[in-house]
DNA sequence: ACAAAAGTGTTCGCCCTACACCCATGA
DNA sequence: TCATGGGTGTAGGGCGAACACTTTTGT
């Protein structure tokens, strides 16, 4: 345990929910630990905030350390701050979010020594995790139903280039619900944000699926509307 | 400056935005500070929070040695972490929310030494603030217009019986703009959670209006379901 | 030919919006 | 009697929900 000026003897840590698809399951990212507490145990990618950078910057260099990954959409989401969630001190955690896309072109950097290995596991089926990681994911899965109703988070999950079946897909895996398919196409379609593209899937063994792009700039036009599920 | 055990040498504050509402102006509680840096600002209340207590007691606490009030409702939305936010060490500041009622009822206590005093403003008509308390604050606004349209936080503001333009006032007050009166009424009745009271308004020189109860025993089964303006 | 997913319209009910006048009360 | 806010209804348009079959392609 630490002996500090009193008032200034807190850690903060940051902790990132890396969300990822890979095209049939929602995933996270995971490190494996390599030092106490919680030696072995699956935890959250996190660290530190260093002295001399602020929270979000800790949190971008945080992310960048772990997957080579800059300018990432992250959004913080909450403070974690009971008494004993750190059992060697003080330690207040903020948490962040990310959506990523999966994709072998991006494979995840060498890492800090602290962890053994990433590894990107199913939401669906986790391991037990390290400190009150589990309530931090729980908090961190309940802020994306709510935001992907009003935010473009599923299109920063999915490659360049998608079929509606891709988007409608992210939909029902965050919100945990089945979608009717006429539905979604019209309704997603409604916004204009989606460019249809000549192009069509390839290297599938049926009708292939017209490929659509996310169009940020007429995304960015309907600033101050809201987008609606 | 402080000199501590690298990775313990944060502080963590805790400010309030307490919103409250006196019949007519969306106000908040500020204080003057006593001390520097900022000696004679206003500014948020705030106070550092303890090591042996959690972020969300720390809250609580210091609402309740501002305000003498204890269970209120009080949401955390943001931790605010630039480097550079506090003139004298590496803080991290942690906000919270909550609507209180404003009354006679229930005068401020007695404050810690460094608040000269503590005033109800004018959210539309605020001095300068310390430190970037104005920047936590309309991150603060920005979230209750949000909160509002699905959380029964007007309720919060008003006394226990309450006609229903004085519903109509809070929200029109959060949310910036004018509403109408035979749509509000509608829609704020079609979610079944105010119950109508035999008894008017009293002391005013026109037509007395019918007061409403709050109920919280409905509001609380409709759990699941969202209420949405 | 069959398996698998793509793609496509309509109907109905509900909710949101816009809009204006009479009522009750106290001064 | 006047000034002030209280209280009330309806019509039209738009949006969300439910619902099933044909098309395309690869094997």
């Amino acid at each position: 345990m630490t002996e500090n000026t009193p008032g200034f003897d807190f850690a903060v840590s940051i902790d990132c929910v890396l969300f990822g698809f890979d095209g049939t399951e929602l995933k996270i990212l995971l490190i494996e630990r390599n030092e106490d507490p919680f030696k072995d145990w699956w935890a959250l990618p996190g660290n530190l905030v260093n002295n001399e950078e602020s929270v979000d910057q800790s949190a971008q260099r945080i992310l960048k350390e772990l997957t080579g990954l800059g300018d990432i959409y992250m959004e913080q989401y909450y403070a974690f701050g009971d008494v004993n969630r750190h059992p060697q001190g003080r330690v207040i955690s903020v948490a962040y979010y990310a959506m990523l896309r999966l994709g072998g072109d991006k494979p995840l950097k060498p890492l800090s020594s602290y962890a053994k290995k990433a590894q990107w596991v199913n939401v669906a089926s986790l391991p037990k995790l390290a400190f009150d990681h589990q309530h931090i994911l729980n908090k961190g899965l309940e802020k994306i139903k709510r935001r992907i109703k009003h935010l473009p988070l599923a299109f920063e999950l999915l490659p360049e280039k998608f079929t509606l079946t891709q988007v409608q897909s992210v939909y029902e895996l965050i919100l945990g619900k089945k979608l009717d398919k006429r539905n979604f196409r019209k309704k997603i379609l409604s916004f204009k944000v989606l460019k249809e593209l000549e192009e069509k899937q390839r290297g599938v063994s049926f009708r292939a699926a017209t490929l659509y792009k996310f169009d940020k700039r007429k995304y960015n036009k309907l600033f101050g509307k809201e987008i609606s599920f």
